[in-house]
DNA sequence: ACCAGCGACTCAAAGGTTTTCATCGAGGAG
DNA sequence: CTCCTCGATGAAAACCTTTGAGTCGCTGGT
């Protein structure tokens, strides 16, 4: 009997072939210790054989379970992904979950819409669970996510109240610390800050390092930082305004690579040399930035395939209902010294 | 009776609360003509009383489809993700998928284990049909993607014959002739060109662009062309390489945004001042760059969002077994005048 | 009065896998 | 030799949906 039936080979084929059962055979795909060693083998050949690859929704449909996790990207402002920071996150987390042989399901949410959308697919059961990038305050999508039965790690700190919640996030305060010491150590006396928005935890962190390695109260604090809203432009108005407000400033750690992009351009066209004149010190290290600039940006780093390594690995181990040590972590920083400081 | 059964209702949940049969609700869901007003409210409304979304996993099992399509980025060189252009493809290709209500399944292949892989998931039936951007020549993807029974779309021209194959691409070449011409008409005489890696056919046809807007043969053309490999370090390279060639150069259209801002560079270094000693003509508008070069960049854009918008339609075309008019489509391209040319 | 035709609906099979439970056979203890 | 245990295996249910075949009750033509 000539069986050339074009169509994927079922487990019935490979049982078939192996001269076994359904139900062995499928033993063996899951690696059950309760199966011979001939059954093992002749399914292990009858697969290989037939090219068998095991049906996803069949498979979906009784464990209840899609082997794919969504990447939720919550960022009001869509052009915010044109921060190269998006795309090595992304690819962060293609690589990590591939490596697990999990499905990478991209969303990225910008409008109420996005939010409804992402709510109604979320908690439809169509992952297993998520990786959330939503670093805003009072971002709607942590409250709608936080009530969903879904095995969910952060990036980074959101807002609110972070009780149970399972995160992996950088060091931020540190870095600051690191950015603002080093500074410091050049003799610099009038240090100044680019912040990033407030409406992030990551800005805060860092601008409340900052603050520490200084040893500033509010009012000190409010004088020596501007907001540079974590874009290019940002930053390079920022530094302007800065620049008018105090002269005399020698150093300005920023809180991003890319504000100091900004900041970097507003210091020359006011006619100060980096770092003869002033100082600067980046945030994010980010090598296609940082690399780049005049002069090379010193920059404090940190490792975003690391931190997304972190989440998917504690994202399994959720998955595998095991028990997290930790559920927050939290990564190092380093600073990475350059030219401009 | 009280129900409080708190896993997800199904379609028999919905029926019974309708006072109809499965297959009627089935009906209503799928917008079936064949049912009366009456159900399909009924239906409809014990929907949303229920919450009920249904089974992915059942649906893709009888229906053989799985609301998923692969988005796939083909790229032995993991740091050309760096280039903002990426992001912008990505994030154009989440937002037309999720209009569409489908998963995007993103996969990014570097390395042959990468390939394997890919080659395992897309035969695997994990979706109905992939996105394909592999731009390089000889491309091992694309010949195993060719040999599957899977509905497939290219961004641009697969190195090849194009017999057969679904593709979206711009019009390279004549953007290309649109920015040389520009020049002309601004009355240059010693043009030169950046063009990108040349196993790409989008660097070529933006280099036969620039070939014929010129009435160049090969001997010329390859005396005033250096590759510059889409990088900003290659920009700025294959810049000085041309300015000892050529010292007295007054024009130079340059394939890529990111190679323009590094032949800014070098032609800043070099003493010339942009546009008065040089004009400089860059392509892809990529305004995260071309408006923060100094000068602000004059250049060809190529409408990504449009590009990917219509690679999707032109699956879902594919997907729904229309015919499609014409399997190739071209976008046209315009220019725009900054400051540098 | 009968039948064909039609629209709306229901029944039940099919789709491919995992997993529980029962069965079977072999080997050891008595 | 019999009984028991235990490991390997197979039969069948369950997961939830779509869809072709069949049912039922009408209408309208003869």
């Amino acid at each position: 009997m000539l069986v050339s039936n074009h169509a994927r080979p079922t487990l019935e084929d490979v049982a078939a072939r192996a001269g076994v059962s359904r139900a062995t055979a499928s033993r063996v795909l899951n690696a059950s210790p309760r199966v011979s060693p001939e059954a093992l083998e002749a399914v292990n050949a009858a697969v290989s054989a037939l090219g068998y690859q095991p049906n996803r929704a069949a498979r979906a449909l009784v464990t209840r379970r899609t082997g794919a996790v969504a990447v939720v990207f919550s960022e009001p402002e869509p052009k915010i992904f044109d921060d190269p920071h998006f795309a090595r996150l992304i690819r962060a987390g293609a690589r990590a979950l591939a490596d697990v042989d999990v499905q990478m399901v991209l969303m990225l949410v910008h409008s109420p819409d996005d939010q409804a959308r992402a709510h109604r697919f979320l908690a439809g059961g169509h992952v297993d669970g998520a990786l959330v990038f939503a670093p805003h305050r009072n971002d709607e999508l942590v409250s709608i996510v936080k009530k969903l039965p879904l095995p969910v790690v952060y990036a980074g700190k959101p807002w609110g109240p972070l009780r149970g919640m399972h995160l992996v996030d950088n060091d931020n305060e540190g870095g600051a610390v690191l950015a603002t010491e080093h500074l410091k150590s050049l003799g610099r006396k009038k240090i100044v800050h680019v912040s990033g928005p407030l409406d992030e935890m990551s800005a805060i962190d860092r601008l409340n390092g900052f603050k520490a390695a200084l040893s500033l109260d509010d009012k000190g604090v409010a004088r020596l930082t501007e907001d540079g809203g974590f874009t290019r432009e940002g930053g390079r108005k920022a530094m302007s305004v800065l620049l008018s407000r105090m002269p005399s400033l020698d150093a300005v750690f920023v809180a991003s690579d890319l504000m100091a992009a900004g900041a970097l351009e507003s210091l020359h066209e006011a006619g100060r040399r980096v770092p003869e004149d002033v100082a600067v010190v980046g945030f994010d290290d980010h090598v296609a930035i940082a690399e780049h600039t005049a002069p090379p940006l010193t920059s404090v780093r940190q490792d975003s395939d690391e931190q997304v390594k972190h989440m998917v690995e504690h994202l399994m181990k959720l998955l595998r209902d095991e028990t997290v040590k930790r559920k927050q972590q939290m990564l190092p920083t380093v600073l990475v010294r350059r030219e401009s400081a």
